[in-house]
DNA sequence: AACGTTAATGCAAACGATTTGCAACAAGAA
DNA sequence: TTCTTGTTGCAAATCGTTTGCATTAACGTT
């Protein structure tokens, strides 16, 4: 399966920038836009190399980091063991995916509030103008004690 | 210098656990609270090795992971070289300390949000609520272009 | 105030995610 | 098809953080 969108947008801007559309790279854009929940590099390079099993690793990290710079992927970095990066292709319409952490066991857990796209958009005009940058995406992390935790405690 | 308060209370957790006040501990404590912002373990060690040459870089991790793990400081992720993990001695009065990311540069700026404080008092409750933890921490962290790296695109 | 238990330290080695140098390869303009 | 040069694969290097272990020292007990 190939999901055009996004990847046509990335080979105009490869393009643009003097770059190049490999097989490689979309590969890992099909597999990135495939996978429903925030991946680590090496979660899309397992992925990933069950169509071609020649890929390796660095590409894979060499290609989210050109994606995350041009704003295509949004990362997070969530506290669980050993602190991998994962990647969200970046939602068009803006929407969000939050995290609380358990700071005894790590437990991640993910939640959605509404209340805080409101917030982003006062936030983002508020401090893009103060300090005249560009806001394009925004996370929150809570961080607590998780059920389990709490009983335990 | 020292800062009795925070020192005393974690003298105070550790007894209750069977722990132990050493003075390493109680050096890295005064170390973080006199430093302003969010220092790296590194940092830390860097700061605390003034006081005393012979303390350990791992003491220094060992110690920030037992507080955290009791809620005594609250870690905080950048997305500058190598992601090292920041910490801050939390605050009694619940202040936030907010991020923004540029994900061209990698520089953080920081700034704070009283409305995100209004909206982490709302999130703080319902979620609780929704998932049965407790929230004792809250980040938030924005990210796009800078204002150095707007100019230049 | 000395004693004994065991938590905490220092040290060095291990870990694990991510990055990097370099020679071989291939995308795409000419 | 050729040529240029951006990209890949590979392996080694980085670097923040963790861990095993022998030694040290905190602090409740004697």
């Amino acid at each position: 399966m190939t999901f055009p969108l996004l990847t046509d947008q990335v080979t105009q801007t490869l393009r643009a920038q003097g770059g190049r559309m490999t097989a490689q790279r979309r590969l890992i854009l099909d597999v990135l836009q495939a996978s429903d929940s925030h991946p680590t590099a090496e979660e899309l390079y397992a992925l990933a190399r069950q169509s071609d099993p020649s890929l390796n690793l660095s590409t894979v990290y060499r290609t989210l980091n050109w994606l995350e710079e041009r704003g295509f992927v949004s990362p997070r970095r969530f506290d669980d063991n050993h602190a991998h990066k994962h990647f969200d292709p970046v939602q068009p319409d803006g929407g969000h995916v939050h995290h609380f952490h358990c700071r005894k066991c790590d437990r991640v857990i993910e939640f959605s509030a509404p209340q805080v796209e409101l917030l982003l958009e006062q936030i983002r005009g508020e401090i893009a103008r103060q300090h005249g940058l560009r806001v394009d995406d925004a996370a929150l992390v809570l961080s607590g004690l998780c059920m389990d935790c709490v009983a335990k405690s």
